[in-house]
DNA sequence: TTCAATTTTGACTATATGCTCTATTTTATA
DNA sequence: TATAAAATAGAGCATATAGTCAAAATTGAA
């Protein structure tokens, strides 16, 4: 049965921004501390480096966020949400898998950080790591579910090794496109692609 | 033709131990920075994290190393250099994915560096950047060559196509025993080993 | 056993960092 | 246009950080 991904630990971290001015503000913040989590990652990234990003300075920050962590985990949970397409329930691979490629070339920062947090924060932050699982969970849930609607005659467990090649192969791939940009995302994605329907 | 890694930009970073305390030292600091580089990534590390790992005090860390960036830098040398096995020139290409499993299984801490430097100081670091750029480079050629023996009918250009296909997966896989210690490393290359001789 | 070379310690420095607080400016509404 | 709420700047604080240095302890060769 598909779940939902719902976030359960909405954090009352962030302060509400009222103003136009304050909205906007926020925004930038947000995609400073994206730009850097996806250079830097989540360890490495530094308030200074935020707000002189974002054009700010300290105390516009903390008007609008309780700490340095509560923006960098708006922005964790952010990349670990939208790698995952909304879901209709009748997705092809096909669909989903292009649903990643497009992660990956038209979502880039974000892309960035979720390959980030995938080989750091999995190990030091407990929060970040359950979210990241719970993702990762769900998707293999969903390519899972695709996979046996194209190939009824799989088993549960042949289905989901596959699956769980297909994803992480894909990583490799993100990591790839990331260290060179002409490599072939979409073109390497539709080969593993095959690999993962052939009987 | 395939080329050696040289190591040309060898610092004058790092200062001689001469007594068996002082390699010992050394040891115990290099190896405190490996597993911190592999939880928190270069741009995350501290001196204090490191001495404090390592046993020592600031003052016997420098008496060893000049910067913190000179132990940083010698560990990810080092990651880069040993994911790839010494060469004999005749290698298959299952030799080749063997010493990759190995690497990842067996010396999993300088993996995680490994892996570390793959996502994010390929981009901040240009001295790592650089050698990263060539250990890739020569691990491709030299994948492609073992590749080309097995079928010697393939093109060069689709011999190494597959090839950055096969490594790039490989380092997916890599980031999937991260995050899953149970992880079929070893199954999963097999498979990918397959798509890659596929005609 | 002596002793010069090496290693270690830990106090110290200067700068960076995360964050607070108040005064000032800007915004939206009536 | 007056006003209360919101946003901003930036000085200031406590702690963390990278790195220095001189004195004390340890090592190993003669």
């Amino acid at each position: 049965m598909t779940e939902f991904i719902v976030d359960t630990t909405q954090h009352t971290d962030n302060r509400m921004a009222r103003y136009k001015v304050g909205i906007e503000t926020r925004e930038r913040i947000l995609e400073a501390t994206r730009t850097l989590l996806g250079e830097v990652g989540v360890e490495g990234i530094t308030l200074k480096a935020i707000t002189d990003r974002a054009g700010v300075r300290a105390g516009s920050f903390y008007n609008l966020f309780d700490t340095k962590e509560a923006a960098v985990f708006t922005v964790v949970r952010e990349a670990i949400t939208a790698i995952d397409p909304g879901s209709e329930g009748t997705e092809t691979l096909d669909d989903l898998v292009d649903a990643y490629v497009n992660f990956m070339t038209k979502q880039s920062s974000m892309a960035q950080v979720y390959l980030q947090v995938a080989v750091t924060a999995t190990r030091n932050n407990d929060s970040i790591r359950k979210r990241f699982a719970k993702g990762q969970q769900y998707r293999i849930e969903r390519f899972t579910e695709a996979l046996r609607r194209e190939l009824p005659q799989l088993s549960e467990e042949e289905a989901r090794a596959r699956v769980e090649r297909l994803i992480a192969a894909l990583n490799g791939f993100g990591i790839a496109l990331l260290i060179d940009p002409g490599f072939d995302l979409a073109g390497n994605t539709k080969r593993m692609l095959e690999l993962t329907r052939q009987t």
